[in-house]
DNA sequence: CTTATAGTTTACGTAAACGTTAATTATAAA
DNA sequence: TTTATAATTAACGTTTACGTAAACTATAAG
């Protein structure tokens, strides 16, 4: 069984580049547990398809405000000082806890887009009110 | 026109008790400019629904990433030094930069919730693994 | 083999978003 | 009216998530 499939190794640059963001910042990752990249004989990181996978997975959660310990809890990486069966319950349990706030989050998304759609209506309203004064009362109201 | 609609006024402490955040949380969205309650003739703040409904809106854009300041543009109140038209254009177009990245957010919640989806498949097979190791092969994979 | 260029660790620096006193004043309750 | 709560400003402290610089090592290019 010759494993050669997938040999597309990345460098630390390379990653960066793709995924938009410092080395800095995937270190700093590395350091919170979040990732364990490779290494080669002269102690430099390698990145498989997986790990960049595993990034991307993170830089999801952050859009969506999660923290990077949330997201280490999500990941099922945290607590390695435990079994792994109860490391796999504890993730369990969060991953449910997490896919019920993004129902959550769902329906707030709705909610936040409203709002700014709301927003955007009072402002053309002033817009125009500015734009064309006679046609309008000057009524005063802070939003 | 008896405007006795809507007496209903907070105190700090009843608006930081609903929304469940601090008094100082309240106080430093202020200072930022993101609300501006009215005072007591002691100086104390005084909360209308209007303003509760401002705070509302502002942690829901928190709990999906979004900064003070990106909030402080999206609500359209941001730069106080310029004038009026000008304010209002800017709010506009950053309203409207926000509403397609919440197109973009909607879809990766559900990109989210499949990798939260597809992390429990993986842990709960290896659950049963553990709980039930005869029946299948030792597959090593790191997630 | 030399020399850019890229990567490594260590460590101090920083901006955002509040937390936490402290000293003082308002307001509500008895 | 005294007194217990609650609110106010001011200022320094803290945590998260990196930025940045220094001193050194690996690797690629010529």
């Amino acid at each position: 069984m010759n494993d050669d499939k997938n040999v597309h190794i990345f460098t630390i640059s390379q990653i960066a580049d793709e995924l938009d963001i410092s080395t800095r910042t995937i270190r700093f990752y590395e350091e919170k547990g979040l990732i364990k990249p490779g290494r080669t004989a002269g102690n430099q990181r390698i990145y498989t398809a997986r790990n960049k996978a595993r990034l991307k997975l993170i830089l999801r959660g952050k859009r969506f405000g999660f923290s990077l310990d949330d997201i280490s809890e999500m990941i099922g990486m945290a607590d390695t000082d435990m079994d792994e069966l109860a490391q796999i319950e504890k993730s369990l349990y969060f991953g449910e806890a997490k896919l019920k706030e993004i129902q959550d989050r769902k329906k707030e998304l709705s909610l936040l887009e409203q709002d700014i759609l709301a927003t955007r209506k009072k402002l053309l309203q002033r817009f125009t009110e500015l734009k064309n004064p006679a046609t309008t009362n000057n009524k005063k109201e802070n939003v």
